[in-house]
DNA sequence: TGTACATCAGTGAACGCGCGTTCACTGATGTAC
DNA sequence: TGTACATCAGTGAACGCGCGTTCACTGATGTAC
């Protein structure tokens, strides 16, 4: 019988997404440091030792689920992108990918925690599973701002901040160190604004209207990685 | 007996600072999240009910950890500023800030974590008990950068980001919503600088010096705050 | 200075809890001939 | 199409662990008279 085999496999695959599924929602409502092997058999109906047949260990749960976290924001930027008028200009790509990013954040609050919050104590991520998911937000962006790549504007400071070696980003790039300081120093302020705001670091009644503020921070951001003058680019002035 | 009374405070006073002390390395070597009454009353020598005699709950000695935290950066911060040459202007008072913080977390990153990364499951800290030493280092700030305010700068945007009420932070500082909106965001950049350097979230080989990677985000967080066009103000000038 | 009493620090056993993981097992599903 | 065997999913009991917190207790320290 070969659909029977296709039976069982669907059956599997099915079950691993629920158990993925409900690891999620448990991510989402408890936080990473509580995720539980026997909370999530115990929410599938099932015995706890039977999620052992679909996942190896706890921090082997732990690591899909990071890697479906790094694959659903980059999914969500992606789309954000992909609805630009074509072709765009890196400020409102950028831009799309900050209020995609903050859209994220705050509808999966726990998972951004997973992601750039405090690292979850008595586990480490294993980076070739987490990498290929967990760069891809970051190419993107490497990617809307290199028509601002300006190798003339590159000082000292930057290529020692980062490094110029062949097995470093600018090598690895093909960018100057100039744009990628910029542009990781823009991306840290944008974190650092959604961290602020999601794990409500400001003291009493500040600030009121946080979109009014991360629109203002975006901004700020954009004037980091922008020449500093009108700048001439084959794909700046696209904006329908 | 008056002498004896002191005795028994004494003593009291001093085991209640090793059970601080303990608790704050515990919480270095293992993070907030694994902080646990038994382990600390088992490096101490003591029964864990013993512990009771001074501790409400594990939760009430999270909360006098996360006091001690934010005084501890807060007394970094200050002693940073107070080596400067008098009187400082707001630009080398930020980076002595800044530096000072960035030096407090890496030597103390669990602490930093517990502060500044995400919130501990299953923990709300009282306002009323961290509020007071939480905004320490913020007041410092406003104040280091209350020479940049500048009503005419302030935007409609920065006063929607922040409100403008007399409950709100530029009611309460008497400061415009402008410097506070783009202190605060200063802040976050740099925030977001360390989070990202401490919890090495940068991808593989990204950035080399860390050192000048902060040097260099300083300045742009500064560009950020300072006024556009060279600034007259009375502490501007001096820098010895 | 001495005695009776109250306060306090610290003990050790116990409660009930949830966890990750292993193991021998049953019964169903699939495969080879 | 039928039979013998292998694979797989899922069970339930058990292991050993650490946790927060309570409780009745002992013995030392302090206080009032």
């Amino acid at each position: 019988m070969v659909a029977a085999e296709g039976i069982r496999a669907r059956n599997r695959s099915a079950i691993e997404a629920e158990i993925l599924r409900v690891g999620r929602e448990h991510l989402g409502r408890y936080g990473a440091a509580a995720l539980s092997l026997r909370a999530v058999a115990r929410d599938l109906g099932m015995a706890s030792s039977a999620v052992y047949r679909y996942v190896d260990s706890r921090d082997e749960l732990l690591t899909r689920l990071i890697v479906a976290a790094y694959d659903s924001l980059a999914d969500t930027v992606d789309d954000a992108l992909a609805r630009l008028p074509d072709p765009a200009g890196p400020d409102p790509s950028f831009r799309a990918i900050v209020l995609a990013t903050h859209r994220w954040a705050i509808t999966h609050p726990h998972e951004y925690a997973l992601i750039y919050g405090s690292p979850v104590p008595d586990y480490d991520a294993p980076p070739e599973r987490t990498t290929p998911a967990g760069t891809r937000v970051t190419n993107r962006l490497i990617q809307v701002l290199a028509p601002y790549a300006d190798p003339e504007r590159e000082t000292a400071r930057d290529r020692q901040a980062l490094g110029d070696g062949p097995d470093d980003l600018p090598g690895q790039t093909g960018l100057d160190a100039g744009v990628l300081r910029r542009g990781i120093t823009a991306w840290n302020l944008v974190l650092g604004t959604i961290t602020a705001e999601l794990f409500s670091q400001y003291g009493p009644s500040i600030p009121r209207d946080d979109d009014a503020f991360l629109d203002a921070a975006i901004d700020e951001a954009l004037a980091i990685v922008r020449p500093p003058r009108p700048h001439r680019s084959s794909s700046t002035s696209a904006r329908s």
